[in-house]
RNA sequence: CGGAGUGUAGCGCAGCCUGGUAGCGCACCUGAUUUGGGAUCAGGGGGUCGCAGGUUCGAAUCCUGCCACUCCGACCA
């Protein structure tokens, strides 16, 4: 992508109603535009993370067994009454009314509406497991919507709902989903530690929140140190074996690890001092066992192998990936931007051209960015006639990991500069040997 | 929903107290000189001053009501 053709709304100063680092950094960097408290569009350089984002998550869904549907946004009132939730629920899901005046709603959330669909079509245990999830827009009303996307009234989730017999197979699902979520945030860059949770309005017994620790965190938390060592289950987990999995969620769940509300002061005293990690944490993930909780009274029910009918053992597992990129910007960023991590970049790389215009400064970015796009790499081309020391900023706050830098000086010399976004590191390479670095064939 | 605050050009702000032709910086457009960390000069475009009433010869400025947004708290992915 060259520049000179892309819509990057760039701020040089702070906007003002932003108060939170991740907040700033993406109006700056021009990902994000408000349209209304809580409300956000997603301009170029935002969306391109959020499919990163969503890829990734759906990749560790997908591996993890789950099957991925769309469900609408927008939902009928009655489905809702049949679990009682229509009452319930209060003014955070936004109410609407259609033509015919009937009730209607913005989905806060999709286990009714995926139970329907479940039952209509499921009859047998030897269909189970089942998990299915989507990724859709969501709409809860907040009272105070804060933080830019960090807590706004629409945003994007992940959920997943799985359906089991009893509860063994309930709990096997569970496991598998946690073990994916481990996957998931760690191929963001992210270090997410599982805590026990309070399982809140949607109910049931088993539940964790998974926190990623950040300075700007909204919620205090507290995890002995062993988590940040823990290995984190490779690509070749075998989501089939529950054992295996099992065993994973046990390790991972048997150091102390609680946010403020579930703190156990009595457990955090036996711990060690310097073993005790006692931080800001950020929610980007929340999975729940609720049972029957939907099941029995939408009647979502399959024949046993006793030959008997049974209502179906469910969980859901929501992760935000909206919330998901403020998150990482947080626990990812400097004084001059934010330093995305690989995985979730806008581009890979970006080519500052330092000075358009000068025939062989063009010539090798030209050469430069066919040969990295060659090699399947996503460039950015900053082929603007603006100066340099404006290129350098805007390629900062932008946080792209890799910066090929090309000036006349340089150019001269058969070489330009490379620089790593996260380390700051600069390495001056002859031309070729440049390409090469991201995988050009010469 | 309680408390506090802010609405003036795309962004950041001044002007309001003490009413009298709407300003500054950045950004944008034109031209010239520039080009290795947010250039310089010259010229230019852009605003029903959040909205609606009221007071007044005259309102960004004073009064009343409303709306929007932000922050703190309570609440949540």
């Amino acid at each position: 992508m060259r520049l000179s053709r892309y819509f990057l709304p760039i701020l040089k100063e702070n906007p003002r109603e932003a108060e939170i680092v991740s907040h700033r950094l993406m109006l700056r960097a021009g990902m994000i535009r408000q349209q209304a408290a809580g409300s956000f569009s997603w301009l170029p350089l935002g969306k391109r993370v959020l499919d990163k984002v969503c890829r990734i998550v759906r990749e560790e869904q997908d591996r993890a067994g789950a099957l991925e549907i769309l469900m609408p946004t927008i939902q009928s009132a009655d489905l809702w009454r049949e679990s009682g939730r229509y009452e319930d629920y209060g003014k955070e899901m936004l109410r609407i009314k259609d033509r015919h005046e009937r009730d209607m709603l913005f989905g806060p959330t999709n286990e009714e509406m995926v139970t329907e669909i479940f039952r209509s079509y499921v009859k047998s245990y030897k269909d189970l497991p089942l998990n299915l999830y989507h990724i859709q827009w969501k709409f809860r009303d907040e009272v105070r919507p804060r933080f830019g996307v960090m807590r706004s009234r629409e945003f994007l989730m992940k959920d997943a709902y799985s359906f089991d017999l009893d509860y063994e197979g309930a709990k096997a699902a569970y496991n598998r989903m946690f073990v994916a979520y481990l996957r998931t945030f760690t191929r963001m860059g992210l270090q997410a530690i599982p805590m026990r949770a309070d399982t809140g309005p949607i109910g049931g017994d088993l539940s964790h929140e998974f926190i990623i620790l950040a300075d700007t965190g909204e919620s205090q938390v507290y995890c002995h140190r062993d988590f940040l060592d823990l290995a984190v289950p490779g690509e070749g987990t075998d989501f089939t074996n529950d054992s295996q999995i099992a065993d994973i969620v046990k390790q991972w769940t048997t150091p102390y690890a609680a946010t403020d509300e579930m703190h156990d002061e009595a457990a955090w005293d036996v711990i060690a001092d310097r073993d005790r990690v006692s931080a800001r944490g950020i929610e980007v993930g929340h999975i729940f066992h609720f049972g029957d909780k939907y099941s029995k009274p939408m009647g979502a029910k399959v024949a046993g192998p006793d030959g008997k009918e049974h209502f179906v053992s469910m969980g859901s597992y929501g992760i935000g990936p909206s919330r998901l990129i403020a998150a990482i910007i947080e626990a990812s960023h400097d004084e001059n931007g934010i330093i995305w991590p690989e995985s979730v970049a806008p581009f890979d790389v970006g080519i500052i051209n330092m000075k358009t215009g000068d025939a062989e400064c063009d010539r090798v970015c030209e050469e430069l960015f066919a040969a990295l796009t060659a090699a399947g790499k996503e460039v950015l081309y900053d082929d603007t006639d603006q100066r340099p020391g404006g290129k350098f900023a805007t390629a900062d706050l932008i946080g792209l990991p890799w910066q090929v830098i090309v000036g006349p000086r340089g150019v001269a010399a058969g070489e330009v500069e490379i620089k790593n976004r996260r380390t700051g590191e600069r390495e001056t390479l002859p031309l070729a040997q440049a390409a090469q670095r991201f995988g050009a064939a010469r």
